[in-house]
DNA sequence: AAGAGGCGTCAACACTTGTTGACAACTACT
DNA sequence: AGTAGTTGTCAACAAGTGTTGACGCCTCTT
């Protein structure tokens, strides 16, 4: 049997889900410790307030496993992990909605930029590779988070209600366009 | 001369630049009317609040001229619309930063959402035509979208530092790529 | 038993938020 | 001149924000 977590993953596991959904500065700390259950005063307690709360879901973003993978089937594992079921609960663990939240945040922006840059699309570009290498990653990404976008937050119906099937295979068709470089 | 804005329009004008760069709830009444040079009274009356000050906006917003030209060179317009200089000023009228800035508001999003589908994605799959016209300008628009996120927020490398001449070019495969059907 | 340290609860704080109503200044009309 | 309507100014409000400090409870060690 799973065992009760902690205060501090409690609080961790709200931060992250309401973070993720409404961002930085549309969730106060009463939300998160309400979802919780726990008492308000615990965020600066443990955390050092909201911001260091805040920071800490940051740290906890999984390293994206598409840049672990060979240069080969790194185009199809990304697209697949950004062609996942629109679940809530799973998609907690693809970061892309807590960056695209609090890009936009004045206090938490350039964490964010710093963190997209550094943590995905400069590996992107090293895997990738050969000329141009920066663009090729960049507009792959574009791609991909133009997808997401699209798909679940402005919820347009040609990707709403479509299968999963027919939409990996046209990002395929995309994204290898997109890493293509122009002669 | 340019006549000295009047007081309602001096509010739109600042209100846009506000809500267009940092979203609806990290924009206070106060930083408005502070840009406006105006009382924070102002708002409530003339506007019936924040909300109603930001619906105005919103209906400010132009009809995406793209919508207005031919089926042949619309993919050309509309890759030229996303490829503008980094301008501030002069990206006022481009509405897309304005919706992706909203999207995730919890309480402007339906809004926001309603606008793309109806004011954009919808009339675009009408223009493309076909079969699968939906999904189609839903892949367009995820391209374009995608694009401009990826260089004005996320401020990426590839994206930022291309010369505008490749950038297009590059789009411009894209967009043709993404407005093919898969057979 | 006595003390110490970790853990949670409660009330309160200083501050910002959006909004309102009273008041003054000005213009336009009779 | 007098009056009505518009327009801007000021102070204040209630609600919500993040944060802090005091207090009580439980467990472990001596």
């Amino acid at each position: 049997m799973t065992k009760t977590p902690s205060t501090k993953e409690k609080l961790l596991q709200a931060a992250r889900a309401l973070f993720w959904t409404r961002g930085y500065s549309n969730v106060s700390v009463r939300d998160i410790t309400g979802a919780a259950g726990v008492d308000a005063a615990l965020v600066s307690r443990y955390f050092g307030g909201k911001q260091g709360l805040f920071e800490a879901t940051l740290a906890d973003i999984p390293a994206w496993d598409v840049l672990a993978c060979d240069r080969e089937n790194l185009l199809e594992k990304a697209v697949e992990s950004f062609t996942q079921p629109y679940n809530p609960q799973t998609d907690l663990v693809n970061p892309f909605t807590l960056l695209l939240a609090n890009v936009l945040d004045p206090v938490m922006g350039d964490k964010i930029r710093a963190f997209v840059q550094q943590g995905i699309a400069t590996p992107l570009a090293e895997k990738l590779g050969g000329v141009r290498a920066e663009e090729k990653a960049a507009m792959l990404l574009a791609v991909l988070f133009g997808f997401a976008l699209i798909r679940k937050n402005f919820q347009v119906k040609g990707l709403t209600d479509t299968s999963l099937d027919d939409l990996r295979a046209q990002m395929m068709i995309l994204g290898q366009t997109a890493v293509q470089s122009a002669p």
